[in-house]
DNA sequence: CAACCAACTGAACGTTTGTTTAGTATTCTG
DNA sequence: CAGAATACTAAACAAACGTTCAGTTGGTTG
């Protein structure tokens, strides 16, 4: 909606100061003047500019949200990106935004809900694809509830990435943290770490637990 | 420190309403006006057991801390969880404990710290444990940092259970929520859902971009 | 029964909150 | 260069905030 070339003016610069603050303090805990404050401006001309506070805060979404399809989708046109897919792409986007990412998913908006979708949806065309195409052998069930567990899977690190940067004494929200978290990530994917008989027959105990994805509307217990 | 008998108590019940308010609408965006109200009590009284707003947040933080050390060590006296660990026993909490878990790891917060490191700690164990028992094939590098990857994919289905819920059909903070998602997370983790060929390239060629484990401290690009 | 202590409340406190309003610079436009 | 729109501020507003304080209740103890 907003063109690159207006977007250093005072507005956007509110904006960004928001986008470091809300995920730091949360929303209720982070205050227009100190918005203003970091800004160099006045707490009026941040409502000048977004309305209310809650304005403000739509725009710092919807912001993030076009950050974060401009870089996947350029990533995917570019193909700068392998398995497990496009979440990986993400991690080119600039740290506060990264930041601003994971926080909103954690707190179960509209947007949340929006943006893990969109993940969802594209791992499902990876999915599906790539078994036509070989470099997936098989997903369990339906591939849009695998998609679902494994973005999940994936987005914890995103939103993690306090505890991880700590553990793993590489910065996570960097292409080096990714880097450095990877061999380990494809070292649970490849089936290399846990044992395939004890995984195989926990795998048969769980499915003889559960019924048949058909029978649904079973009384509790 | 408080026993469970006590456990039923004026000062319980504020903060039980603490603890479902928290993780909903933040720290700041909750106030000791609406617990109180919540609670059925005067917001003096909120004061008069917990000191301060803070103060409360502290014990709430305990006592969810305390929980979850409590439940995990039973599941492990009794055996009660397989493979990967320690974080499936933690579905056993009843679920404003779980939500409050899901916030608290996303604040960054020392006892956010204190809690990945514990499941960090204690899968490690797991793992080394894991393999001389046959149960673990191999794991990359530290055993830690290995730990620390697996505990946060783990974690990630529980701070995005909200989505997750949505996608699977099936309440993620519940038992029947974790075995309903089993069967894809072990599809990822057998190794049947990537190719292998692909991935042992994609694994060649990362730890091509990187240098050795030894090898620290070199110059940025 | 007196003395005490913890549980608990109503009312008020000073502060901070998001927002409004009226007004001043600055920039664009014809 | 007049005029209109836009960017921006200082000051003030009512509401809501965390917290304090003085006082009441109800059970326990000597």
């Amino acid at each position: 909606m907003r063109s690159v070339v207006e977007d250093l003016t005072t507005r956007a610069r509110i904006r960004d100061v928001a986008i470091e603050r809300f995920p730091k303090d949360g929303f209720a805990g982070t205050t227009v003047r100190a918005i203003a404050k970091n800004a160099g401006v006045s707490p009026a001309l941040v409502l000048h500019h977004f309305g209310s506070k809650e304005g403000l805060h739509r725009a710092c979404d919807e912001y993030v949200v076009h950050m974060t399809m401009e870089m996947k989708r350029e990533a995917i046109e570019t193909g700068a990106y392998r398995e497990p897919g496009a979440i990986a792409a993400t991690y080119q986007l600039a740290e506060p935004t990264l930041r601003y990412l994971a926080w909103t998913l954690g707190t179960g908006s509209e947007t949340a809900a929006r943006i893990f979708a969109e993940f969802v949806g594209e791992v499902t065309v990876q999915l599906v694809q790539g078994k036509e195409q070989g470099l997936i052998n098989e997903y369990h069930g339906d591939p849009q509830k695998q998609a679902a567990v494994l973005v999940a899977m994936q987005l914890g690190g995103l939103m993690l990435h306090d505890q991880l940067t700590r553990a793993l004494g590489v910065d996570m929200l960097t292409a080096e943290g990714l880097m450095a978290s990877a061999p380990y990530t494809l070292q649970i994917f490849s089936g290399e770490l846990f044992n395939r008989e004890v995984m195989a027959q926990t795998k048969q105990t769980i499915e003889q637990l559960q019924p048949a994805p058909d029978a649904k509307q079973r009384a509790t217990k």
